[in-house]
Parts: C-alpha cells; sequence; structure tokens
DNA sequence: AAGGACACCAACCGCTTTCCA
DNA sequence: ATGGAAAGCGGTTGGTGTCCT
C-alpha cells in the first residue's frame, strides 16, 4: 500500500508535452511495446506505466487518425453502437486509425445528446428530455454550421404502448423493423457490414429475437449474452425458436 | 472587456481479465 | 491451482478553449 502511494506521489500527472512525447516515441520504438511499468523508469519519464500505455495506445502509435469523424464513421460508430452498446474497443476496432477513447468521447459529446433527445419520453425522463432538447438549441446557437446529420436515427421511435403485449407477432415484428431503421432505410445492414459479412439475414432470424430481449429499449444492447464475446471473430449468429416468449439466439465459430 | 456557462477531449481511476511463473 | 503483474476496458474528471451575456 506504501509502495502504491509512493509511486502515485512520484508519477506525474496531467498532460503530455512534445518532448514527454518524444522520449516516449523513441523508447517504444527501440525496445518495442509491454512493460510498461518498466517504460518510465528506463525511459527517464516520471510517468506510471498506465499513462505511458495509454499516450501511446492513444496518440503515438503509428496510423493513429487524428481529426473529425468523417460522415462514414459517424454512421458506423451509430450502427455499430446500436448492435453492440458501449463495448467501445470492438467499436474502435472496425474504425482504422480511431481508438476506443476517441470514440468514446465522440459518442457522448456529439452523438449520446442525440440519441437522447430522439428517445421517447417517459414520466421520470420528461425532465431529462426537455433538458436535452435545450442542451441542442444551446449547441445550435453555438455552432450553427454543424446540422444534426443523425438525428432522425434517433426520432422516428413512436409511444410505445402499454398494450403492447396484446400485439400480434407480425405487428411486433413490423413495429421492431421500423423503430430499428436507419436513415438510409436499411435495416441491421450497417452491422452486417461491419463485420465483413454479407448474409441474406431477415427480421424473423435476427432483428424480432434481439429486440424481444430488450423490448423497452428500442436502442437495444446486447445484455450479457454469452455470445457477444465472440463478435470480433463473429461468422454466423442465429436465432433459433419462434415462440415468442422464449427466443434465444445461438452464436456458430468459425 | 470580463466573467460565466458550456462543449470538448485528454487523461485518470478503478475494476476486470489475461498471462505467467 | 494460485497469486501477482500486466494489460484491457468503460466510466469519470478536470483543463482548456469558445461562445454568450
Amino acid at each position: 500500500m506504501e509502495k502504491i502511494k509512493e509511486t502515485k506521489a512520484q508519477s506525474k500527472r496531467g498532460l503530455w508535452k512534445p518532448e514527454e512525447d518524444l522520449i516516449l516515441k523513441n523508447y517504444v520504438e527501440t525496445h518495442g511495446e509491454g512493460n510498461w511499468g518498466t517504460v518510465s523508469k528506463r525511459s527517464g519519464l516520471m510517468r506510471g506505466g498506465k499513462s505511458c500505455r495509454l499516450r501511446w495506445k492513444n496518440y503515438l502509435r503509428p496510423n493513429i487518425k487524428r481529426g473529425g469523424m468523417s460522415q462514414e464513421e459517424e454512421d458506423l460508430i451509430i450502427r455499430m453502437h446500436k448492435l453492440l452498446g458501449n463495448r467501445w474497443s470492438l467499436i474502435a476496432g472496425r474504425l482504422p486509425g480511431r481508438t476506443d477513447n476517441e470514440v468514446k468521447n465522440y459518442w457522448n459529446t456529439h452523438l449520446n445528446k442525440k440519441n437522447l433527445l430522439g428517445k421517447r419520453k417517459t414520466i421520470d425522463s420528461n425532465k431529462q428530455h426537455i433538458d436535452n432538447e435545450d442542451n441542442i438549441e444551446k449547441q445550435d446557437r453555438r455552432k450553427p454550421s454543424q446540422p444534426h446529420k443523425s438525428q432522425s436515427i434517433f426520432s422516428t421511435s413512436p409511444e410505445r404502448t402499454t398494450d403492447e403485449g396484446l400485439m400480434d407477432l407480425d405487428e411486433k415484428k413490423q413495429q421492431v423493423k421500423e423503430e430499428s431503421s436507419f436513415t438510409d432505410g436499411t435495416w441491421m445492414e450497417g452491422a452486417v457490414q461491419c463485420f465483413n459479412y454479407d448474409y441474406d439475414y431477415d427480421i424473423d432470424m435476427i432483428g424480432t429475437p434481439l429486440m424481444m430481449m430488450n423490448p423497452d429499449y428500442s436502442n437495444f444492447v446486447f445484455d450479457e449474452g454469452p455470445f457477444t464475446s465472440y463478435m470480433d471473430s463473429f461468422v454466423l449468429f442465429e436465432a433459433f425458436g419462434t415462440d415468442s416468449d422464449h427466443v434465444g439466439i445461438q452464436s456458430f465459430l468459425p
């Protein structure tokens, strides 16, 4: 414990200076990545290993892309997030040159507010909804040249009725399809393309079960699904069962 | 011009997972 | 099988710049 305190106290914190970047870059290029704990000692940087690792990973690594996200990247993030939730490293893995930290920040600052704005109102979230709207308005005043490019993705969800349980399956499928459509009218296409996977999906195979796993949330996530850990190497997943109350997902590994 | 409010984003924190002796 | 170190990850914080009043 004392050792930890000592190390923390000795570690320099805050923004990295260009000369520190240079030292770290030279060190890693000479000695390779890894053993970050020893990097600070050997390189002379008074930084913690974690800090060095993060700095390298997020900024100094070759092929890191800096600057604003393109429209394509933004769309991909939205689609991937719809599919994976806050799995930033997985999402970033599909955006060459982008880091999980960057994707996360971009989501939280640019995309999440649009998402919240589009969420349907509930009794408790009413105030939040209004607050978000207010924030967007303020942002618009500040940056009138930046339109909300993807806002329509999240603003099309209809109010969900309380007698939803009585809806027949076809009706439910249609609603699911409408709620999860992207701006271009495709459904899950982006997610499928993300995995370089050309598959003739249909709503029965993928959409309905997924949405039913979390029927109250149009921006669905994979909650604790055992298959999610295979997403990155994912080749095929398939729903089995047609009973709306007992559907599941089965994953197939390569 | 000055100060407050806000957005952005780099960096940090703490927990979890993986690796290895 | 186990424990410690390293790495990975997502959430959060805090500094800085910009805009508004």
